[in-house]
DNA sequence: CGTCCATTTGAGGTGGATCAACCCTAGTGG
DNA sequence: CCACTAGGGTTGATCCACCTCAAATGGACG
């Protein structure tokens, strides 16, 4: 209720586009209660948001669609660290710089402010400050997860345990609509998309899951999932 | 159970340096300064601190020692999330429970306040509460670096990582100290002790580093570690 | 100086990667 | 509304980096 309109913010050069910034009703559900400036801004599938190592000069929250967040290695060997799907906040660093890549992974909205008014009013309100360090905790939380997943888990272990994490984030109908490719799961789960690919027709077989085209599945056996989990 | 010397000592510069997790981060310091009760405890080898899923009641700093933090699988397949050396901030949750289990890995020494004092602290003390994200971020940093090796690193590229990340660590003399065992390094880097022995091996075999012992490692080519952490 | 466990080394096995077709389907344009 | 097609997805065959199982070695500590 006492968001502001703010002319297009400056992006970097490579990733500026014209889009019109709409007004938003209703800002970020953690800082609701401060007058922040909150744009909101659209990416095309693939369209990066910002890069690793560049500085974090906003922090974003997803509306529609969805961005994968992620490393690179220097021979294109790619880390996904984490999905944001809507209402997900992402890009918030402590620190000066991303360190990470987010891209959009299919037509996305966001919404975003300025990381240096965050912090100029979590100086002044403790909530505010509570807010933002609860986010990276959960960030952090999932973090700690995943690498359990990626140090210790089979492969199967591994797709169990990303569709029940899409089952809990996307929960809409019944069925999972991933917006991902095979590409990026196997790059979130540490695996080859072969593996993946693999792995979710065997579980097709089990009658563990259905397919309604590659990207639509319905969970048809969640307990036997979680036990697949470990 | 925690029958304990209380006492406020002055952090040692020597003993207290700057955690990569935690630069000019630390509460302790701070908490110095507003007087709150630090205490001392003193931990065996191969002791539980906290344990996974426990009220998260202390907030600790290691004085000597060293302490992992790790995670199990119902069957016993372990990952080490972090290792935390003297000076490190550890078992700061931003929720109610641990979500790791902390172990000695040597005899420790630890200093630790109540988290509620430490969040009391951080709604009147806005520098607190900065404090206490930032050692959250950096954690979560480091977290997102360990996935990357996890997912998508060779078992010569985790070890040299490993060596390069202890070396800046623990660099007192030119000689690392290991407090921990192969399955420790194992776990942590997602392989397993033989791999990791053998790549130890090959890495002496090329001439990169030398023992004095299993457990005391010189680095004779920092360089040629770098370039095979890609 | 002997014992015990951590570590090293060896030999062989395997889960997932790689290389290679092929298939499907969502999106496009007619 | 249908036909076409490119790119995503599936499946197959083979390979290999790392794991597993096994045994020898060594170094820390009493």
């Amino acid at each position: 209720m006492f968001t502001t309109t703010t002319s297009t913010p400056v992006l970097d050069a490579r990733t500026a586009r014209p889009s019109p910034a709409s007004v938003s009703a209703d800002p970020f559900q953690t800082i609701d209660h401060i007058g922040l400036a909150v744009t909101e801004f659209r990416y095309r599938r693939d369209e990066e948001i910002y890069g690793e190592d560049e500085p974090a000069e906003y922090v974003y929250q997803v509306r529609s669609g969805a961005v994968r967040s992620y490393k690179l290695l220097s021979d294109g060997r790619r880390q996904i660290g984490a999905f944001h799907l809507p209402g997900d906040v992402f890009g918030l660093a402590s620190g000066e710089v991303h360190r990470l890549t987010a891209e959009a992974i299919a037509d996305t909205r966001v919404r975003f402010v300025r990381r240096e008014s965050l912090e100029h009013a979590a100086e002044r309100d403790a909530g505010v400050a509570r807010s933002l360090w609860a986010i990276t905790a959960g960030d952090l939380r999932h973090a700690e997860d995943h690498m359990l997943l990626l140090g210790r888990k089979t492969a199967t272990e591994r797709v169990a345990a990303f569709l029940l994490e899409m089952d809990r984030r996307l929960a809409s109908a019944k069925m999972l609509a991933l917006p991902m490719s095979r590409r990026d799961i196997a790059d979130y789960l540490g695996l080859t998309l072969e593996t993946v690919s693999r792995t979710l027709s065997q579980l097709h077989a089990q009658g563990v899951l259905d397919f309604a085209g590659a990207r639509h599945i319905a969970l048809r056996n969640r307990h036997s999932l979680h036990r697949m989990n470990a």
